[in-house]
DNA sequence: AAACCGGGGGA
DNA sequence: TCCCCAGGTTT
């Protein structure tokens, strides 16, 4: 990556000191910093990241807590059960990460007698383990020289250099991982990583940075510009689509069926799809939902139905059946499919990871004064 | 390159 | 409401 006019390499072990000294005073504390003998456990750090993906510290937090309660350490949650696994992920979402994690735990154990080790190599092949995860957990515990790029260091490198382009694509992601190991100190690596994640995250945020807090403010290229509020450039936002959730509850006698789809499934993720080409004309989304759920289990099927908006690229089903304490996005389950089914009561639903949109229409089919909302 | 995964929090 | 968040995988 090329310097901008003006910037030495001088320039560059300033801006580098300047944010490791700003980082060792203003560090937000955090559970998974906490530091034996000066060095971080490198299980801690891999699930805090992992937790954080997408996600924001003050989510993560208090899951950190319970989770490391619960696995103390990689072999403790290799040897765990996958359900109890994803019990402890409920509510946090991207559910997938909690099965990748799980996986990969299993495979350190069988493969490294369960040390974490400090190789690139080791870890790289890892399921749910990328680029960022990869320098996160070794430059963090094993101090190793690795970059890391996420959405905050992403915008202060973008700003610090004014970059004109759109750092998430094309050539602007190679830009960024390049700027991000050109300012990469060869000491204190992790330390410097998180303090380009704490500027991002307290002083250089998306929307009217504390510039004047900023302790690289006089080198930063885009303040330079007066341009801090326009780079990096907002991220497009796909079109919502409305999306018609139809939970239907499925019973037998006292007991209602429980599916959960096989982690691999694969294709077969969206199967609980209703095509519009099932509904027959004239006739109600729920309507159609609960008939097709009767025909496809040949049991009593009550309706019960919600919307709600989503915002993804592009959605392109309308209709979704939902069997009762059925979905985890990303790796559940479906109506009519039975390799993984089993009849329980439903007191008993409590005991099985279910996605918030779910529980909360779980919730709403117990209630026996719910009054489902046809469309 | 684009789609997918989910939920919460702040402005 | 809208925008954002310690990304990775799949097609």
């Amino acid at each position: 990556m090329k310097l901008p006019d003006g910037w030495s390499p001088r320039t560059l072990a300033g801006v580098r000191t300047k944010l490791l000294n700003w980082f060792d005073k203003n560090q937000r504390d955090l559970p998974w910093r906490r530091t034996v003998n000066g060095a971080r456990d490198a299980y801690q750090v891999w699930i805090s990241e992992v937790m954080l993906q997408q996600t924001t510290v003050a989510a993560v937090v208090p899951y950190f807590e319970r989770f490391l309660a619960a696995f103390p350490d990689v072999r403790a949650l290799a040897a765990a059960d996958e359900q109890r696994v994803l019990k402890l992920w409920e509510g946090l979402g991207y559910y997938r990460r909690a099965r990748h994690l799980h996986a990969a735990a299993k495979l350190l154990v069988a493969a490294h007698n369960g040390d974490l080790p400090d190789d690139p190599d080791v870890w790289a092949p890892l399921p749910g383990v990328g680029r960022y995860i990869l320098g996160a957990v070794l430059s963090q515990a094993f101090d190793r020289p690795l970059p890391i790029v996420e959405a905050n260091s992403l915008r202060v490198l973008a700003r610090l250099f004014a970059y004109p382009g759109d750092p998430r694509e094309g050539e602007g992601k190679v830009w960024v991982w390049a700027a991000a190991e050109t300012v990469l100190p060869a000491k204190r690596a992790g330390d410097f990583n998180q303090s380009l994640m704490e500027l991002g995250a307290l002083i250089c945020t998306p929307a009217a940075p504390a510039c004047d807090r900023c302790p690289v403010r006089d080198n930063c290229e885009a303040k330079r510009l007066g341009r801090q509020d326009q780079i990096p450039p907002k991220k497009k936002q796909p079109a919502i689509t409305e999306v018609a959730e139809v939970g239907v509850v499925i019973r037998d006698g006292a007991n209602v069926l429980l599916c959960q789809r096989p982690a691999d499934a694969g294709r077969w993720q969206n199967m609980w799809e209703i095509p519009h080409a099932l509904r027959m004309e004239g006739e109600d989304v729920s309507a159609a939902a609960v008939r097709v759920a009767r025909e496809l289990t040949g049991f009593d099927v009550e309706p019960g139905a919600e919307i709600r908006t989503v915002r993804h690229g592009v959605t392109r089903y309308a209709i979704t059946l939902v069997c009762v304490g059925s979905v985890l996005r990303g790796g559940a389950f479906a109506a009519g499919h039975y390799a993984n089914a089993k009849w329980v009561a439903p007191r008993e639903l409590g005991d099985y990871p279910v996605s918030s949109p779910q529980r909360k229409l779980m919730t709403a089919l117990a209630d026996p004064n719910h009054q489902p909302r046809l469309f």
